[in-house]
DNA sequence: CTCATCTCAGTCAGACTGACATTC
DNA sequence: CGAATGTCAGTCGGACTGAGATGA
């Protein structure tokens, strides 16, 4: 019990899931993307990243949609993970309005190493929830978040 | 049809809490300015309304502290609520770097319709969960954004 | 003097929109 | 033809920074 709690969140706001979501995502946000400064790398190169890894090369348009990210933003994660030579970027022959992207070695070491920082991220953002916990807000969250995505096509 | 239906998220983003908590709130965050546009207003100006509402009368640092909102973006908001007399912003006597702000009797009204709204978005954003789960997922993120706020100080 | 409050100007990155040329 | 792809230009609102003026 707090003896002067003169700064209290209003009950509304701390009782609102959207809220709590929202607020929370804030700074979950900038742990990560911290961690993202401290390797070079912004979240969204991340995720295709993740993606490349996983699922092998694809297009840019296939990235964007298992990422979430929008056709022009992938673009743009694009051109710089090419400059940095962590990807590769190569029209497809199959169907010329397709360039593959394809996951250099060095961008699977620096995909390595951003696992590693993200890693000690969720650990940070965490901190106050055991392992049962962890794995219950993450499986509410992924429910929430799917039903989303249902809807959102 | 193309190769595979398939676009699934990388396993290592779905399965990251950090990343669930910003893409969910992205979707949330969506759900709640569509019903706050509906109603003329955004998020800032909600969170203040409603720590007026069960605070009483405040200094606008004192709104930002409550409602995790930086004193700059509180100006604008409260110029905004001023605008359309939602709230009052009276100099405190007491203190005269202060503003006292004020909700108005509009201004609760407003509230009342906007809690509405919100709780709708609400039951958008959680229809796979039961009310169980609902709390679960209230209570566990209540933890985390604590322990974020104590450590942001 | 130090600190808090209010204000303004401006930055930053993410999410998104609309348009367009190219190709299927 | 309609639909998908990649690209670019630009918008929007939120989160934040820095500085300045005023007053406790």
């Amino acid at each position: 019990m707090e003896t002067t709690p003169s700064y209290e969140t209003p009950a509304r706001l701390a009782g609102m899931p959207s809220w709590l979501i929202t607020h929370t995502s804030v700074h979950a946000f900038r742990l990560v993307q911290e961690a993202f400064a401290a390797n070079g790398a912004r979240h969204y190169q991340y995720a295709l990243m993740a993606a490349l890894a996983e699922f092998g090369p694809s297009s840019q348009a296939a990235l964007g949609r298992r990422c979430g990210i929008d056709r022009s933003d992938v673009v743009a994660a694009v051109n710089d993970l090419v400059e940095r030579d962590l990807v590769e970027r190569t029209p497809d022959p199959a169907d010329r309005r397709r360039n593959t992207i394809t996951l250099t070695a060095a961008g699977k070491r620096r995909l390595a190493k951003l696992d590693k920082a993200l890693g000690a991220v969720q650990e940070q953002l965490l901190a106050p929830l055991n392992d049962a916990e962890r794995k219950q807000l993450t499986a509410l969250l992924t429910r929430v978040l799917e039903h989303q995505l249902r809807l959102a096509d």
